[in-house]
DNA sequence: CGCGGGGCTTAACGCAGGTTAGTGGCACAG
DNA sequence: CTGTGCCACTAACCTGCGTTAAGCCCCGCG
């Protein structure tokens, strides 16, 4: 139960460490798994939902299609992460999740988020924090989109999944799984699939990256950081300590 | 006191209603009221700030700067938005808001909040719900930089400029006031201002929608929408009702 | 073992939108 | 009333990326 617990809680203890009795109050709340192969969605828009999904090991994504079929790839989603918090809060779902490999969720019931939140009022900031901290990561895709060209936004979008992986202990040296065919890189960057294979065999030619089998090498990590203008800091993954005093494990003073 | 805090209120109703203490609550801790002249920062990257900022009057932005000068505008704020409930939360602001009008803010003092969300675990989630709702936008953005055409894009910022003004009741039958300079609409589209005054030309000549003297007038808000293949249930303006049963006021069942 | 489909790769060509370089209007300072 | 500077607008030209259309490899399936 706690080894299934063990992503989520070095996430959120990224803002703040928790104390015993939130770890396993948030290890006994997790409930039944699920595995989706790869390309099936596991949330869709406008769908209601039985509870909060943690993915606990593969990769998924967040997007939207238009009417005339142009898809576009919001966020990624890493083990560890719950994909939709917001239905807890928001009354439907705005957007649908995707696997993109092969995926396993643990279910987390409202009912228990429910009573989560209530008596762990910093388990609730901590989950507030983390949807912050996506927002955060989308803002920075706005600008990848917009302001950056296609050597620039690719370069951006590796240095931004290593960071994350590597957070998550998911890639080895320089290296780490990425499954993603090139199509679904173009729909994340906003680009066309033929227009990412240049731009990724220019990167090759440049011995800055290679990606091939669904596997991501980083030959030459400070050139490509440069390349991208990446910096890190948006992510908020070194050990947050927020400028408010933590609240006290009882809500009231 | 309390006309100062009716925006704020006003929009955290949209999530769910507020009691009478509630209200009085977060009336209470607005404080001291400022004035920024337009194009002046209200919050800078990296900054430590005193409290957070309520947007009061006039039009903000949140915009992110690359080093050689290339920027992306990231948000709107509206009257009734906050600046950064996020540093409350997160170390550092990741992102600089600016004053496209002359603004007018109020400040709540992380002690405030702090003990806002300590006695009031309904307000803590209306909170929370608010950031939720602007990372909707903010994905849809990401759609919009991403996917749609000129003509699409300005077409789809105008519908939701005007959706959002209108909650706010800043606007008149079919034009609202819209303090922004061609440069800046580039800068949040993601394109050039040239092609900002091509776009608008044409949209002019179509009738449907004029934009002169920061007035917006919208001639053909069914054809807008359709060419923008707008669809406004990411703002979630429209009296959410959360699945997750509303929280009693005291924290403990 | 042959066939079909998905993904990768390349080349040729076209276009949406960028860039540069103007003009004119208007507000405000001196 | 004359600079100065911002903003809107236009035209001419350019380019990064999209589109189309191949051909290739690999793998699973009949």
């Amino acid at each position: 139960m706690t080894a299934i617990a063990a992503c989520l809680i070095r996430k959120l203890e990224n803002f703040a460490p928790l104390t015993e009795d939130e770890k396993r109050a948030l290890a006994e709340c997790i409930g039944a798994v699920h595995r989706f192969p790869a390309r099936e969605d596991l949330v869709r828009e406008g769908e209601a939902t039985d509870g909060v999904k943690l993915i606990l090991e593969g990769l998924a994504c967040r997007y939207k299609v238009l009417p005339d079929g142009r898809r576009q790839i919001i966020a990624y989603l890493v083990p560890g992460d719950l994909c939709d918090v917001r239905v807890f809060l928001l009354r439907r779902m705005d957007h649908t999740i995707a696997a993109l490999s092969p995926v396993e969720t643990a279910v987390i019931s409202h009912e228990a988020i429910d009573e989560l939140m209530q008596r762990y009022p910093r388990l609730t900031r901590a989950l507030w924090w983390s949807t912050l901290v996506e927002e955060s990561v989308t803002r920075e895709w706005i600008v990848n989109v917009g302001q950056r060209t296609a050597f620039e936004r690719l370069a951006h979008l590796f240095c931004e999944i290593f960071a994350r992986l590597q957070s998550v202990g998911l890639t080895q040296d320089n290296r780490c799984e990425l499954p993603l065919t090139q199509i679904e890189l173009a729909d994340t960057l906003a680009l066309s699939a033929v227009h990412v294979n240049r731009t990724l065999m220019e990167m090759r030619r440049a011995h800055l990256v290679s990606f091939h089998n669904r596997q991501l090498v980083i030959h030459d990590h400070a050139a490509l950081q440069s390349a991208a203008g990446f910096n890190a800091n948006y992510l908020h993954l070194d050990g947050e300590r927020p400028i408010a005093p933590v609240l006290t494990e009882r809500t009231r003073a």
